[in-house]
DNA sequence: CTAGGTGCTGGAGCGCACTCCAGGTCAAGC
DNA sequence: GCTTGACCTGGAGTGCGCTCCAGCACCTAG
C-alpha cells in the first residue's frame, strides 16, 4: 500500500503520515523500487491504536515515547502497560470532570429554556462560581 | 479586587487574564486612581463558566463569540442557548468517543495482564484495527 | 528617602501539531 | 518522447493559547 491509499484509508494526510513518521510515531517505512513508501496492512492497526491515543488526549511526544518503546521489543512490555493504565487514569479523570460540566451545562441551558422563540426575560447568565481548583491548586499550567 | 488576587482566586496567571481581556473574553476591567485593574467578585462567575467551556473543548473564538452576545445584552439570548445547545451536543459526542476509546484501551490494558511482574511472552501491540473514521469522512481536519 | 512589591503596556516568543511549498524523481499512458 | 500524476525531500509557515519580557508607574513600609 502506496501513501496516498494508506492516507485514504486512514483520513490522515499524507504530510501527517510522513510527519509522524519523522517524529516516530510510524516506524520507517520500506521503500518500492522507485524509493517510494510501501506500507504493510498492518500499519492500519497501529494507527487506529494512535489515533485512539490522541482521541483521549495523550499528547504526541507520549505516544512518541510508547512507539518507541514497542520498537524496543518484548522487554519493554511492562513499562508499556504501566503507561497505558497511567494514562487510562487520566482519561478516566478527564470523564468525570467532563460529565459534571456537562451536567452544569445542561442545567444553565434550561436557564435559557427555550428562549428562541418563547419570552424569558432574565439573564441567564448569571449563576452560582465555584471555580473549582481555586487558590493553590495548580492543575493550571 | 485587583489582578493579583483574581489571579490567585482562579487559577489563572494574571498574563491570561490580561490576555482574556485583550481578546474580548473578559469586559475591559474597571481601573482604580493608579490605572490598575480592579474586579467585581462577579467576574469570578464568569471566569467559572469560562473553565467550563474550555474544560469542554470549546476553542477561544467560541468563547469570545459567545462572549460578545452577552455584551450585547438581552436580545441575543436566543443565539446564546442555540450556541450552547450546540456545543453541548458536541460534547455530548465526543464523551461517547471517550468512553468507546476507554473500553478499547481498557481490554488492550487487560491483554497487557499484570506483566509488571508476572510473565507474559506475547506481545499485546496487536489488535484489531477498525479505523473508526475510514475513508471520505473528514472528522479530520 | 528609598527599596520592594505590585501592576501597567506593547510586543516578542514558545510549544504543539500539523500544513504547505519548491523543486525534484519516477512510471505509465498517449 | 512528452505529459500527467503520484510521490519524494528539507524546510518554512500556520493557528492556537498562552507566556515572557523590558521598561515604566505607583504605593507602602522601614
Amino acid at each position: 500500500m502506496k501513501i496516498g491509499e494508506l492516507a485514504r484509508r486512514t483520513g490522515l494526510s499524507m504530510d501527517t503520515i510522513r510527519y509522524y513518521e519523522r517524529i516516530g510515531l510510524l516506524p520507517r517505512a520500506d521503500r518500492n523500487a522507485a524509493r517510494q513508501r510501501d506500507y504493510d496492512p498492518s500499519i492500519l492497526t497501529w494507527i487506529a491504536f494512535l489515533r485512539r491515543l490522541k482521541t483521549t488526549g495523550m499528547p504526541i511526544r507520549d505516544m512518541v515515547r510508547y512507539a518507541a518503546l514497542r520498537a524496543q521489543g518484548e522487554e519493554t512490555v511492562a513499562q508499556r502497560g504501566a503507561l497505558l493504565r497511567h494514562h487510562r487514569d487520566a482519561v478516566q479523570a478527564h470523564l468525570d470532570e467532563l460529565h459534571a460540566c456537562l451536567d452544569v451545562l445542561d442545567s444553565k441551558i434550561a436557564g435559557y429554556a427555550g428562549s428562541t422563540r418563547e419570552d424569558v426575560n432574565h439573564d441567564p447568565d448569571d449563576q452560582s462560581p465555584n471555580l473549582g481548583p481555586g487558590p493553590a491548586h495548580d492543575a493550571e499550567r
